[in-house]
DNA sequence: AGCGTCACCCGGACGC
DNA sequence: TGCGTCCGGGTGACGC
């Protein structure tokens, strides 16, 4: 369930090489491709990612949103984990990986594998990233991402904020868990609606989203770790996930509840909803 | 425009 | 133990 600040990890430990992915990939130059789920590839397709690639060399890579950018040297390649997806870089003679349903083989003889256990992640081979992230929300992160920017953006729309922070197009990066970790910080119901927030609760919902980013970045993306990664599973969480365990903040239940199809958690007590 | 629903997948949790 | 069933998660397509 990458979400932005695993994204974020993940591209750091590929350009600059990390523990558990290996050596950095960028100045490698692409062979061949193996696609063993001719559906991972979304554009252009298995025979025109296998045709394109071999020959052009990773420059540099890049997050934008949930995306991974990697700009090559005529192409760029854009990769969505999805909730399952992994990148590893693996020398010639690694053991074999069942999940790995995309292969993207060098000329020195190492490999980024793309496992994903659930088949839901996603290869895009264009000639702009723009084609792919062009309709993407502000990133939440960027100094330029001001709360009177997000106040000017909530106040535009007429949405419950669980939803309205889900959608991409309306800001990069948070899914799920953020969304619900981000809400509980900031004390507002998942169904208050963006034009109704004063002021001060623009501002702490601004604060409270990058705070929860931010937490994410500081634990290397460990605060939710990939469900398939062995091993720990550590929480950090507020809300997600202890549905009927106590707020650590007032002690009150936490509830779940269903929110356009997505589990939302959150304390009635700390966020509370008016009119109710 | 916004909302609901479905489809895509499969490991894990749960019930029997 | 084994077997069946359901769930969840990000996104895009589709219908209202």
């Amino acid at each position: 369930m990458p979400e932005l600040p695993e994204v974020e990890t993940v591209v750091r430990e590929l350009r600059q090489g990390g523990p558990t992915r290996g050596a950095s990939v960028v100045g490698r130059t692409l062979a061949r491709v193996t696609v063993r789920w001719p559906r991972h590839i979304a554009t252009p397709s298995a025979r025109g990612v296998q045709q394109r690639l071999p020959g052009q060399t990773i420059l540099g890579l890049r997050r934008r949103g949930k995306y991974l950018i990697f700009d090559l040297t005529h192409d760029v390649l854009l990769i969505h984990l999805k909730m399952s997806g992994d990148l590893t870089v693996v020398g010639p003679d690694a053991p074999p990986d069942k999940h790995a349903h995309t292969v993207f083989h060098f000329t020195d003889g190492s490999a980024l594998r793309f496992s994903d256990t659930r088949k839901f992640g996603k290869v895009f081979v264009v000639g702009q990233a723009e084609e792919i992230v062009g309709g993407l929300g502000p990133e939440p992160l960027e100094p330029d991402f001001t709360a009177k920017q997000l106040g000017r953006m909530l106040a535009a729309r007429h949405r419950q904020l669980k939803p309205l922070l889900l959608d991409q197009t309306f800001l990069a990066g948070l899914g799920n868990i953020y969304t619900d970790e981000a809400l509980h910080l900031a004390g507002l119901h998942p169904l208050r609606l963006s034009d109704s927030l004063s002021a001060a609760e623009v501002r702490t919902l601004w604060q409270s989203i990058r705070r929860a980013l931010r937490a994410g970045l500081r634990h290397n993306g460990a605060s939710i770790d990939w469900v398939y990664r062995g091993g720990g599973y550590q929480r950090h969480f507020r809300v997600y996930g202890r549905a009927g365990r106590p707020c650590l903040r007032c002690g009150t239940p936490i509830r779940r509840m269903v929110v356009g199809q997505r589990g939302t958690h959150y304390c009635p007590t700390c966020q509370p909803l008016p009119g109710k």
